[in-house]
DNA sequence: CTGTGTGAATTTTTTCACAGCT
DNA sequence: AGCTGTGAAAAAATTCACACAG
């Protein structure tokens, strides 16, 4: 059994998988840790360390075989399946998401988007018929959903959740700027850019007027 | 002096400051670091601790003074200035980017784009005139720009910033699905909805065959 | 020899717990 | 009485360093 896997191991994952498959590409058969390391950003312990909860992958004296590690990579991070996805709020940032092109190379797609604007909804945006957001949790059940990735206004989004919750969502894609709480049974990643720019700005304006009273 | 404050704690400052303007938004004029700790989502002691890296902010008995911390946390994090940064990218997504209205109100605001494409150079999107992706190095060190968003293919995303750094940049959004290294003195952060979404499938498919060889 | 896999050591981050201010 | 600020303790993550397999 596993699952003490720690979260900032699984966060590294598809980096690992990345480089493999740009090294996978120029040809390179067998990696060490110290070139995959090279590769990806990440110290040779640490990416020994991090495969080490996994299993074995390596041979000593040699390395990795680039190509395995990259399947058994993919097995491990559940990409060995397609991953069908709802997508809820189909404003700007809805739409660019709708006909953003990198999802469905990489296993996920979108099957259906739901919006409460009565404008909006019945158009087609990228051949998906955009349905009332009343109807997304018969949807869900319905059809089995487990990822959503949310597009609506920073009001909504904790409403929204809840319900996508209830119905059975256990991963979520957050584009609204909040940090919602959900169940620890369920997954969320926030994508947050302004958070990302303020973070950086800090280290811009070191002046650091600081030294306590 | 400072600058042994951990990333970690920086990170979580912008959560900080939109749970308290959340709170002023409620008329709440004062906050104890519990209360802010249920609106943030992070513990009371946790809090405390970030807060005493850069002063003492709260009053014994009482709590904080939402409206001063969240002008103190504006000012520790350089928000109360208007940062000018510029795109590189007007593909889809930067297109995406530069009619996104919600840097703007935070005090960033895109005053160039630049592109590769001839057939984008010298079109207009959101009131900006696109240039020539070589004018930019040109641009970034006559207006003194330190933030750069990067919203070009991956292949192309390494070299670029590369030539940023060179030219003055010292913080740069990161929308390209790539890790890329930088300078000790050059902040980054990637936006990548994909390695978000490879993350959480780990979780969702806990059939977890694991049990090594 | 070369480079993995891994316990042990180190470093970093979080949490505890309480003295002291209001 | 209530809640901060902070050393000290605990927990988590990273790095070290080396036995051993190919």
């Amino acid at each position: 059994m596993s699952l003490d896997i720690p979260d900032v191991v699984i966060e590294r994952l598809p980096q690992y998988l990345r480089s493999l498959r740009a090294l996978k590409n120029r040809n390179i058969a067998l990696v060490s840790s110290a070139d995959l390391g090279i590769e990806s950003g990440v110290t040779p312990a640490q990416i020994r360390k991090d495969l080490s909860y996994f299993g074995k992958f390596g041979k000593q004296g040699q390395g990795y075989n680039v190509k395995a590690l990259a399947d058994d990579l993919t097995r491990i991070l559940g990409l060995d399946q397609s991953w069908p996805v709802i997508l809820a709020g189909v404003g700007r940032l809805g739409k660019a998401i709708l006909t953003y092109p990198d999802f469905t190379p990489e296993g996920f797609f979108i099957v259906s988007a739901f919006d409460s604007d009565p404008v909006i909804v019945g158009t087609d945006v990228a051949e998906i018929t955009i349905r009332p957001v009343e109807q997304i949790n018969e949807y869900i059940k319905e059809n089995n959903i487990r990822i959503a990735i949310l597009a609506v206004p920073g009001e909504s989004a904790s409403d929204l959740i809840d319900q996508l919750v209830q119905s059975g969502i256990r991963a979520i894609l957050n584009y609204a700027p909040i940090t919602p709480k959900v169940p620890d049974n369920v997954q969320i990643q926030n994508i947050d850019p302004v958070h990302s720019l303020q973070t950086m700005t800090f280290h811009l304006s070191d002046i650091t007027l600081n030294t306590n009273s």
